[in-house]
DNA sequence: TGTTTCCCTGAAAACGGTTACATTCAGCTC
DNA sequence: GAGCTGAATGTAACCGTTTTCAGGGAAACA
C-alpha cells in the first residue's frame, strides 16, 4: 500500500485538513506546522494520490489530446508546441488518437470525461462534424485545432490554408508562370480543400480566363508521382506544378525527373509545409512554411485562457513563402541546409 | 453538472450496485435489468467520471510515457508504436517530457502516482541512472526503453547498437576502405557510446592494428559539417566516415561536398537511423534503419505482459544495414525514393 | 407446504483527497 | 476579568465509483 494523507497526517500530528492545506500551499497555515508536515511528507516520500485529488477538486490538472493520427513531423511538432506550453503551466498530456473511423473518435472524445480539464481537438475530416459537435457536447472547455465547425461556438485555431495558397500562386505569376497545375489533397481534408479554393480564387484573379488545372492527389508520395507522370504525357505541359503539399510534391519531383524534364527550367514545382525534407532535395523545393509547434502552443493557451476571452484566437496562422531553387527563374541558385 | 451514476439508476429504477455491475459487465445481472440500465446510460449520455472510478478500482487504464524530448521522427515513431498497442488493449497514454534536467525527470516521474497503471521510461543519458532509481522505487511497473540501468531489475529493451555499429563497419571494411572515422553523439548519451565501443571492438578485430580516429559530435547536423570540414582539412584523409547518426552524416555530406569530395568515390559515408532524409539526399545514404515504432511497440506489450515473463524481451531490437549509394563501389547506382 | 439453496439486488463502506463548517484559543478592548 | 474577534486547527461531509456483505425471493427439494 501507498502512502496516504493520513499517515502523514499521524506522522506530522496534525488533521488531514491541516496536511492538505499545507501542502496545497494555503494561507491560513503556521509555518512551524507547515514545516512539520512538509518534513513528515518528505520523510515517507508522500505523493498526493491524482484520482482522489481530482475526484474531490474536479480538477485534473490535465489536457487532452485528441489527433486523428500520432504520424510524422506534422504531429511530433504539433504535440512539441502543446508540451512546451504545458509544462510552462504544469499540465499533463493525455494524448489519443482515432485512425479514422468517427465512432472510434467519438469514444475517445468521451472517454476523456473525468481524465482532463480541457480537449485539444483536431479533426480535418470534413464530414465528421456531425460526430464532433455531438461528442463535445460535454461541459469541457474545448480548443479545436484545424478543424471545420462552423458556428460550433467552440474556439478554433486555424491555418490560413485558403490565403497561403494564393500567395503562392501569386509567387508563380510574378515568376511569369501562366499554365499553374494543381495537385489536390484527400477530398475529406479540410486543409486540402482550403488550399484548392484558394488555388482557383488566385487564378481567378491574377489570370483571368485562364482555365484552371487540377489533378487529383491524396497528400501521398505515391499519387505525386503519378500527378508528375500525367504532366509529364500531357500534349500541353503546365510551366509550373503547386502540389497540395510537400510530399506529393516530392513524388512529382520523382516523376518529372524521370521523364526528364527539367526543375525549374521547364516546369517550376512549389509544395506546401515545409517539411525538413524540403530544403534537401534538388531542386530545393519552394514551399508554404507552417510552422505547426507554433499552432499547438497557441492552441493550448487558447484553452487555458477560457474565459478570459480578451485574446483574439481567432487570428489564422499564416504560413510563410518560402521561396527554394524548385520555383526560381535560375536553377543554378541553390538553398544549402542549416549548417551552413 | 455532468450526469452520474447515480441519475441512471434513478432512472433505470435500480441501485448504483447494479448499474456499476451492468456497465462493467459482470455476469450477475439478469439480461431485462442490464438492457434497462444500458438503455438508462444511453439515453443520459452517460460516461463514468474516470477519476472517481480509477480511484475506487485501482486501475487507471492509463500508461505513462516518459520521455527526454517530445522532438522529431525518432519520438512520433516510438510514441506511434505505443499508441496502436495502447488503443488496442484500450489504454490511454499520458505523455510527459523532461528537458535534460533530472530533477524535472524525477518530478515527472513521481507525478504520475494514481494517474497511471505502468510507465515507459527512456533516459539515454548515462549519468541519470541515480535519479532515476530513486524515484521508480514506488510499486508501479515499469519498462524502460533504451536506458542504461544496469542490474536495477527493470524489465529493459533496447537497440543493439554496438552490434549495429560492428555490422556496419564490418560492411566499410568488405569495401575495401581501410581508414575509416568515426563521428561520436554526446559524451553523455548511451547509445552513441555503445556505437562508438561497437566501431572500436569492430576495428580492433578487423583491421588489427590499425588507429582509430574519432572525431567529437553531438547528433546536431553542425557537428557533423565541423567533422566534414576537419576531415577536408586533413592531410591524410579517411576512406569512409561513419557518423554515430545520420543528421551529422548529412552535415558531414555538405561538408565534403563543399571542399569538393566526392561522395563515396573519394570517401564513403555511413550514418545511423535511416531518418526519411537518408534515402533523398544525393547520394543516398547507407545506413543502420532502427525500427522505432516497434521498439515502442514491444515496450508497452512488455510493461503489458509484466507477471508472465514467459516472453523474453530482452532481447534486443537489431537494427538492419540499409546500403545505399554514399558507401558503394560505384556512385552511378543511386536508390531513388518509395514512389518508383 | 416448509425448508434449503442459490441467484439477484440493494445498502453501505471503502478509495484518498478537498473544503465547508465547527471549534479552540490567544490577544484585545473596556 | 468578561466578552469579543479572528486566526489556526480539527471534524466530517462529499466527490463518483467499485465491491463486500447482507437480504430477499424464487426455484428446488423433501
Amino acid at each position: 500500500m501507498n502512502v496516504t494523507i493520513k499517515d502523514v497526517a499521524r506522522v506530522a500530528k496534525v488533521s488531514v485538513a491541516t496536511v492538505s492545506r499545507a501542502l496545497n500551499g494555503h494561507d491560513n497555515v503556521t509555518e512551524a506546522v507547515r514545516a512539520a508536515v512538509l518534513k513528515a511528507a518528505n520523510d515517507l516520500r508522500y505523493t498526493p494520490h491524482a484520482a482522489a485529488r481530482s475526484l474531490s477538486s474536479k480538477r485534473t490538472n490535465t489536457i487532452g489530446v485528441v489527433l486523428p493520427d500520432l504520424y510524422g513531423e506534422f504531429f511530433s511538432e504539433l504535440v512539441r508546441g502543446i508540451d512546451q506550453v504545458a509544462r510552462e503551466h504544469g499540465k499533463y498530456l493525455l494524448v489519443s488518437s482515432y485512425h479514422g473511423h468517427p465512432e472510434e473518435q467519438g469514444a475517445a472524445l468521451r472517454a476523456m470525461r473525468g481524465r482532463v480539464d480541457g480537449l485539444l481537438v483536431m479533426s480535418p475530416y470534413v464530414h465528421e462534424s456531425g460526430f464532433l459537435t455531438e461528442n463535445l457536447s460535454s461541459s469541457l472547455p474545448v480548443v479545436l485545432i484545424n478543424t471545420h465547425l462552423p458556428d460550433s461556438g467552440f474556439v478554433s485555431l486555424r491555418i490560413d490554408n485558403h490565403g497561403a495558397a494564393v500567395q503562392m500562386v501569386r509567387h508563380l505569376v510574378s515568376h511569369g508562370h501562366k499554365r499553374i497545375a494543381f495537385v489536390t489533397g484527400p477530398e475529406d481534408n479540410f486543409d486540402a480543400r482550403e488550399r484548392l479554393r484558394g488555388y482557383r480564387d488566385a487564378l481567378a484573379e491574377l489570370l483571368p480566363g485562364t482555365r484552371e488545372w487540377v489533378i487529383p492527389g491524396d497528400f501521398g508520395e505515391s499519387s505525386g508521382h503519378a500527378a508528375g507522370v500525367a504532366i509529364a504525357k500531357a500534349k500541353v505541359r503546365p510551366d509550373a506544378v503547386f502540389a497540395a503539399n510537400d510530399m506529393m510534391a516530392l513524388g512529382c519531383l520523382f516523376a518529372l525527373n524521370q521523364a526528364s524534364i527539367r526543375v525549374p527550367e521547364d516546369i517550376a514545382l512549389a509544395g506546401f509545409d515545409d517539411i525538413p525534407l524540403a530544403r534537401y532535395v534538388h531542386p530545393p523545393l519552394t514551399t508554404m512554411r507552417v510552422n505547426i509547434s507554433d499552432l499547438g502552443a497557441r492552441a493550448l493557451r487558447a484553452l487555458l485562457d477560457a474565459g478570459s476571452e480578451s485574446a483574439n484566437h481567432d487570428s489564422p496562422i499564416i504560413p510563410k513563402l518560402i521561396e527554394r531553387a524548385s520555383s526560381a527563374g535560375d536553377a543554378r541558385s541553390s538553398e544549402r541546409g542549416d549548417s551552413s
